[in-house]
DNA sequence: CAAACATATCGATGAATATCAATACAACGA
DNA sequence: TCGTTGTATTGATATTCATCGATATGTTTG
């Protein structure tokens, strides 16, 4: 899906989200998990902004289970994207790309 | 310095700015250049402002050569927090942390 | 010192967005 | 079918922030 390093960076770019990211990361949780691993600081519908967020940015993988909806980090989009990330802002700093010309 | 992952992404979360990286990677340039590189469409308070802000996330180097000063972008940085993110919040696509505890 | 130039800062404004309360929607159980 | 539960959506509010014009700061030149 999407790759563009604005709309990454827009998805990290909040204190709260990163937090949501954290209790997501390998570990599948739902709304009302994500709620309360937040001690009471956010509520539901703002939890849920949040994981839409993360879901249009492609950094989280969603599963429905009954009425529970189930989110967890997804890695390889981060990946993905901070390779991009450095290719685009640290070409010096990665392994030299490959040659794409055919030979 | 700072590597803190929110600040790093509130720096990249914007197009303007991003634009900005792109013109500053691997090359130095001063103020008025990267106003050029804009095309007119960002006047010189708000490249400044945007400098400002690269700058305190660490992600430009500035030089001050008479009364010009000279950004280039801090590739060092950049590479150091796309760690952060990756050990973060893709430990799975990271090869093993190094072991710190004393045998 | 004065004028010119490069950049930074200030104050204001508008747009984006984080948050919440209320409510709608959907799935399940009685 | 009705109430309950889990989640999403809506509307409102407040805050953050990108942008600009005007101006201040600092540096070089005459």
């Amino acid at each position: 899906m999407s790759i563009d390093p604005v709309i990454f960076a827009k998805a990290l770019a909040d204190e709260t989200r990163q937090e949501i990211m954290r209790h997501l990361c390998c570990i599948w949780l739902n709304v009302s998990d994500v709620v309360d691993k937040l001690g009471g600081k956010i509520n539901q519908p703002t939890v849920s902004h949040h994981l839409k967020k993360l879901e249009e940015a492609n950094l989280v993988q969603v599963r429905q289970e009954g009425r529970q909806r189930f989110y967890t980090l997804n890695q390889e989009q981060l990946t993905v994207c901070c390779g991009v990330l450095m290719r685009v802002f640290a070409p010096d700093h990665v392994e030299d790309d490959q040659d794409e010309s055919d030979p």
